[in-house]
RNA sequence: GCCGAUGUAGCUCAGGGGUAGAGUGCUUCCUUGGUAAGGAAGAGGUCACGGGUUCAAAUCCCGUCAUUGGCUCCA
């Protein structure tokens, strides 16, 4: 380089200043610069969007953000590297064994693992993450290293590692990268945090197994789960939270408050709901109802099960045919009825069963549909993946033209139904087409894009703040989905609201213009709660059981202080029952604080204690769950109160 | 379906080749009480199911079923 003119590069911070730095600037020393603390804390730098090493030359003019532990690419900086670290934990107690992929996830890492015919098991896990500790106080640097495709296979052919060797052959020779820290050397395009020491604690979570590259013709590796910080203290709240987590879970809390239950003899899968439960359940669906009665629904009913010929018709009979229920035969031969696994083809009779009008148009044919799936029995979960479970199903027959205008409708009502829940706290996602494999999806390329153009617009005019997938998409139609995070972080598909250009064909569905021509309806699929069963579990764990005061199975508990206010305590009991206010009355021979704590376990809202003061001037003591002795008021004064609570609940900004 | 873990009283769990344990719940009795556990007694189990090893199996081995954590799928 020149002495004359040193070559200077622009980097512009995020606070939008520019600063000028001599060529061969680090994101390091641009952090060192910055001040010592922000150099021990940084993990990695975007460089211009990419996220790369602190030790990489910066070439050009950039914009740089430095990443710490609060950062999201930060994070997965740090466990990409912890990753690696833990890959050289296990080579160094297994030598010999071979790797498949190891990349961060949302809550730690993961890394894939062919043990050959060593045996592992989830009690080594301890003896891992000594290892790791070991190793990432050596403070070993993550070295970069650019490498030729014929070298990257050399290295891996002699190390004899067959996954890597498949990973490298689609790799472009030019761009692969190798990096090494300690004696530990990974295919890898990085990021990496400068060395092991910034990782201090560890904690592996768990081994399950995955197939290699997903597909379960492949052999199985053992896929070992862990989490790493770079304090002690944030693993010790991690696992804190973990156990919060359970607390919430929905099996758990569903036993615990006799909501539902499975039962062996009636099948896996299958749930039971308890008389709460039920309860719950019936006043969500009246809720649901009352909301779609305003919007234009008609409520209808079908069976359970369905002729074989209405699901050829539909397409369901080839697509279900072998990994759902089997058909069931009755004495005449060549008869078969199917469980319906949708009630889609059940709705599209309902249409037929006379002709249509466009004036009739949107006819909105809801039902709180039951249907039976199949799953794979190792997919089942609680009651969020069921056997059976009950859709708040309703499909939409419209002209083309209406398609927009009735999407944002749905969308007006999956939200109203959110935000009435307190559901504030779900994305939105926009499932395309896969643009580069149109041969999977059924029907015309126009009405497709017809379909995915009305989807989009409506979405944006509804403010609504979805990401787009492309590829995503049903067989038979474009869609959009609300996801909402369970207890433990993981997303589940609730509310869904699907095109469908395919049964109306299939269907022969039809209605006649203004032309006097016949003309083929849209339909469309939503479902604001998605199903019952799904629903009510995120619910349980949302609200960790308690429900709001409206769902609230018992709402409140008559608390007698001896059984000498048992008259009183019933009178109470009758009135609460005559302003449609449910729960039961504590009648056992315990003593008041007994009666309280088991009330407020069971998170009943109210309690209303009744004794001798109570009785004579015809009050309750009012004690509310979780917060209290809320003092004593007339009985009436109670009643009002309740229900303008729930009245306050349940009205919602219907916007 | 596949890989790993688990299965003991209604529930939560301890134990472990030689008479089955605790807490809680349940039943009965005493107690009649004022805002998160009153006292006592009692009933409850083919230790998931089926095989095997052993003088002896709840315990060790194999299989089945269920639950559970994952892997592909989906509401």
């Amino acid at each position: 380089m020149s002495q004359v003119d040193i070559e200077k590069v622009k980097i512009t911070l995020p606070d939008g200043s520019v600063r000028e730095y001599p060529k061969g600037i680090t994101a390091m020393d641009i952090a060192l610069g910055i001040s010592e603390g922000l150099a021990r804390n940084v993990l990695s730098a975007k460089i211009n969007g990419e996220v790369w090493d602190l030790s990489r030359e910066i070439p050009a003019d950039a914009t740089v953000q430095l990443l710490t532990w609060n950062d999201k690419e930060g994070k997965a900086t740090f466990w990409h590297s912890s990753a690696h670290l833990m890959a050289e934990a296990l080579e160094y107690l297994y030598p010999g064994i071979k790797f498949g992929i190891g990349p961060p996830i949302d809550q730690g890492f993961y890394y894939d693992v062919d043990f050959g015919d060593m045996e592992f098991s989830g009690e080594k896990l301890g003896e891992i993450e000594d290892k790791m500790i070991e190793l990432a106080r050596e403070k070993n640097e993550y070295y970069r290293q650019g490498i030729s495709k014929q070298e990257a296979l050399q290295y891996f052919k002699e190390k004899g590692d067959e996954y890597k060797l498949a990973l490298i052959e689609d790799l472009e020779d030019g761009s692969i990268t190798f990096y090494r820290q300690g004696n530990f050397t990974d295919l890898c395009k990085g990021p990496h945090i400068p060395h092991t020491g910034f990782i201090k604690a560890v904690k592996l979570t768990n081994v399950a197994g995955a197939y290699w590259r997903g597909d379960e013709k492949n052999k199985q590796l053992t896929r070992i789960y862990g989490i790493t910080f770079p304090k002690q203290k944030e693993l010790k709240e991690y696992l804190h939270l973990v156990e919060e987590a359970k607390k919430r879970d929905h099996r758990k809390l569903g036993k615990e408050l006799e909501l539902f239950a499975f039962s062996e003899k009636v099948g896996m899968g299958l749930p039971l709901w308890l008389p709460k439960g039920a309860v719950l359940r019936e006043r969500l669906e009246n809720f649901l109802k009352k909301a779609q009665q305003k919007a234009g629904y008609q409520p209808v009913v079908s069976p359970h099960i369905g002729g074989k010929d209405l699901y050829v018709t539909s397409g369901h009979y080839e697509k279900y045919g072998q990994d759902s229920f089997q058909p069931i035969h009755t004495p005449n031969e060549n008869e078969e009825f199917l469980l319906k696994p949708m009630n889609c083809p059940h709705h599209c009779e309902i249409y037929k069963v006379r002709p249509r009008s466009y004036k009739e148009l949107p006819i909105r044919l809801a039902e709180f549909g039951t249907v039976y799936r199949y799953e794979q029995s190792g997919e089942l979960h609680g009651l969020t993946r069921v056997r059976g479970f009950t859709q708040d199903d309703a499909h939409i027959f419209c002209r083309p033209d209406q398609v927009k205008e009735e999407f944002k409708k749905v969308i007006d009502l999956v939200l109203y139904v959110f935000r009435s829940l307190s559901f504030e706290d779900f994305t939105t996602q926009i499932s395309l087409r896969d643009p580069n494999d149109k041969s999977k999806y059924i029907g015309e390329d126009s009405a497709w894009e017809q379909a995915e153009k009305d989807i989009q617009e409506a979405a944006a005019e509804k403010g609504l703040d979805t990401i787009t997938e492309l590829g995503e998409a049903a067989f038979y139609g474009p869609k959009l989905d609300f996801m909402v995070k369970d207890a433990l972080g993981r997303s589940w598909q609730l509310g869904t609201i699907q095109v469908d250009y395919q049964l109306p064909e299939r269907f022969q569905l039809e209605y006649i213009g203004a032309d006097n021509q016949r003309h083929r309806p849209v339909m469309i699929h939503r479902a604001p709660f998605g199903s019952m069963e799904r629903f009510v579990a995120v619910l349980i764990e949302h609200c960790a059981g308690n429900f709001p005061l409206w769902l609230s199975p018992e709402q409140v508990a008559v608390l007698p202080i001896s059984e000498k206010y048992a008259n009183y305590a019933q009178q109470v009991f009758e009135a609460l029952e005559q302003h449609d206010i449910t729960g039961f009355i504590d009648h056992r021979d315990e003593k008041i604080g007994r009666k309280i704590r088991d009330a407020e376990i069971k998170k009943v809202p109210f309690m209303l204690i009744v004794g001798e003061k109570e009785q004579e001037e015809n009050k309750v003591s009012v004690r509310k769950h979780g917060e209290g002795d809320q003092g004593s008021f007339l009985l009436k004064e109670f009643m009002n109160h309740f229900n303008e609570q729930v009245e306050n609940q349940t009205r919602v900004k219907a916007g």
